[in-house]
DNA sequence: ATAGGGTTAG
């Protein structure tokens, strides 16, 4: 338009505003903004609305504020904006007195105004708000449309509210809402979440239609009850009609097998994905390369967590620092990707910045943060968050809090203190947080409270091999050997075994797996030739084989321990025969590594000059120059 | 003519 000579006016205003609004596209908006004011098109209440609007979805309220304040006139739309805005801002007070303003101004709020209200209180994940807002819509007479019955559901099911989600399904069959495809689909979310997969596959059958949003959240559903091979299946069945699978049923299908441990089904299905993708031709190919879609929230979010995963910390850091606009998930993966490298200073440096940036910390947030402030030692700065978190930050502490707190004090020997937390704790203690206290006991060796950790994860997971290890590791380092044959006994009465360690470790586009005592790798003998070289290497250099951990390996078990030792060593050893000089190496294990390894690997990292990356299910331990990035505080 | 509200995944 500009370039023909013509001027824009008032009317097409703001259709441009809403595409950029629903493209986040906030510097041409603003440009826009700019356009109006110097051509005193900003006086018309249209393009004045349509511009709050604009910020408001750009997550701009203080820029949305400003320009309301200096609005000649204000309606129902500018004002339902503003309030819709605070909600979605999860700002209820302010959400509230906007919307509250506009009754008390005498004008009507319409449907819009409520459901934007709801929508807003959801978005922003103060779902309890969003509940309320819908019932006081009701108690004032205004009756919901198809909008707000499917922007309620989520947040019914976020709650847990079975009661209220039936009686809202009730409701959709009397209004013969059925046909409307989001309420259905919401219907089903919501029954998946009250934990009800009987009543969320009825609505599925009941409806009959075969919608792909209906689809899609009963796979969710599914995946959501671990019920991974009905999830498969219904996928299967809509990938066979030749339907058009969309975008949410393969990232649902693939995000269901990653969760569920069927890591090689999602990258299959991955590979899968793509190569319908390309069917679908340029037009989508142009448009993943036009738009730089690196800097979207979600795939930003997802790639900083896979290279904080694969130990690169700083890469996924950079990646931070580009992102355009950063939603809660992208903090919360930053947080988290740092308390998983046990790197609490800047861990609490990203929170300080997310605070500074208007972001309010969840549950989640606290969790990374207290768990990085554990894995370091910070114990002073740890409990001033766990306090800090409710009192200034409203968030309730949940049970993954207290496992927190507890391993935090427990690790800082601070034992008396971490069970006196559990005792005080407002519920009931769950299998995380006395396992904190196990995993502590084990630490500084301490039988007593060891003892009663113990006892209560024998209630708790009786199957669960780990805590009579951990408890027989507790007794052989006190040498009680009579106490460790006791629960060894124990084990075997119940048909347990010790979960057999296994490491992975990545060489040319190949995953090798190593268990401990392997005998299937071809190249075994020359890692043991290897592993003899430089254990001479180390004697010489004054190491000690660590004892205490090799008496958690008695048993038939024992002789191949001692002569291929743990899966983390042979995955080090073997990668640096197939690696070339001074390449880093990067294992993943699917135990806690164990002392001895840790000091061998430390040993390694300085005698072969390499870098060694070990994950292993609590943190990353990144080993250079003979020393480890957790300074041996684990 | 022009502005404001919804489901499923990450």
């Amino acid at each position: 338009m500009l370039s023909n000579k013509l001027f824009p006016d008032a009317h097409v205003l703001p259709s441009i505003i809403k595409a950029c609004a629903g493209l986040l596209a906030v510097n041409i908006g603003k440009q826009v903004h700019g356009f109006s004011l110097t051509s005193g098109l900003s006086l018309d209440p249209f393009v004045e609305s349509s511009l709050i609007h604009f910020y408001v979805k750009c997550d701009e309220i203080i820029a949305a504020h400003k320009l309301f304040d200096n609005m000649a006139e204000r309606d129902v739309v500018s004002w339902s904006a503003l309030a819709a805005g605070y909600a979605r801002k999860g700002e209820v007070a302010n959400a509230k007195k906007v919307f509250d303003q506009v009754q008390y101004l005498g004008f009507e709020p319409n449907s819009v105004s409520w459901n934007g209200m709801i929508a807003g209180f959801n978005q922003s994940g103060c779902v309890l708000d969003a509940v309320l807002m819908f019932q006081q819509m009701h108690l004032q007479g205004f009756k919901s449309d198809g909008t707000s019955i499917s922007s309620v559901l989520p947040a019914i099911g976020d709650l847990g509210y079975l009661s209220t989600g039936s009686q809202v399904h009730g409701y959709v069959m009397k209004m013969g809402f059925y046909v409307d495809k989001c309420i259905v689909s919401a219907l089903i979310d919501m029954y998946g979440k009250c934990q009800c997969p009987l009543d969320m596959t009825r609505v599925f059958e009941e409806t009959g239609q075969v919608d792909i949003g209906a689809c899609n959240a009963l796979i969710a559903g599914l995946s959501r009850h671990g019920l991974v091979d009905e999830a498969l299946k219904v996928f299967r069945e809509l990938h066979g009609r030749e339907r058009e699978l969309n975008v949410v049923s393969w990232t649902s299908i693939i995000a269901c097998c990653s969760q569920h441990g069927k890591d090689i089904e999602a990258l299959e299905l991955f590979r899968e994905m793509q190569a319908t993708a390309l069917m679908h031709g340029k037009a989508a190919h142009c448009f993943s390369l036009k738009r730089d879609i690196t800097s979207d929230v979600y795939v930003g979010s997802a790639l900083i967590d896979m290279y904080a995963n694969c130990g690169k910390i700083q890469l996924a850091r950079s990646f931070f620092d580009r992102m355009p606009i950063r939603n809660l998930v992208c903090w919360n993966v930053m947080l988290g990707a740092y308390a998983m490298h046990g790197n609490a200073k800047e861990a609490i440096e990203i929170f300080l910045w997310m605070q500074r940036s208007g972001q309010k910390a969840d549950a989640v947030s606290f969790t990374s943060l207290l768990s990085a402030c554990s894995q370091s030692g910070l114990t002073e700065e740890g409990r001033y968050y766990f306090e800090s978190m409710t009192k200034d930050h409203g968030v309730e502490a949940r049970l993954e809090h207290y496992a927190c707190i507890v391993s935090l004090l427990g690790r800082a020997g601070k034992l008396e203190e971490a069970y006196s937390m559990i005792k005080n704790m407002p519920f009931e203690p769950d299998s995380c947080v006395w396992g904190a206290l196990l995993s502590s006991c084990r630490l500084h060796h301490n039988m007593r409270l060891g003892e009663v950790a113990a006892g209560k994860l024998f209630e708790l997971e009786p199957e669960n091999p780990g805590n009579y290890i951990l408890l027989s590791n507790i007794y052989a380092s006190k040498g009680k050997f009579k106490e460790v044959d006791r629960v060894r006994d124990i084990m075997r009465d119940k048909g347990l075994r010790k979960n057999p360690g296994c490491s992975w470790i990545e060489l040319k586009n190949k995953v090798h797996m190593l268990l401990a005592g392997d005998k299937s790798l071809p190249q075994m003998s020359q890692v043991l030739d290897k592993l003899d070289k430089l254990s001479m290497e180390m004697k010489k250099a004054g190491y000690m084989p660590n004892t205490d951990y090799v008496l958690q390996d008695v048993e038939e078990q024992e002789k191949e321990h001692i002569l291929c030792g743990h899966s983390e060593k042979l995955a080090v050893v073997f990668g640096l025969l197939n690696t070339s000089q001074g390449s880093p190496l990067r294992v993943t294990k699917n135990l806690r590594i164990c002392g001895d390894c840790h000091a061998v690997i430390k040993f390694i990292s300085r005698f072969e000059k390499r870098e060694i990356f070990v994950r292993d299910t609590n943190r990353y331990h990144h080993f250079k120059d003979g020393d480890c990035s957790c300074g041996d505080y684990w």
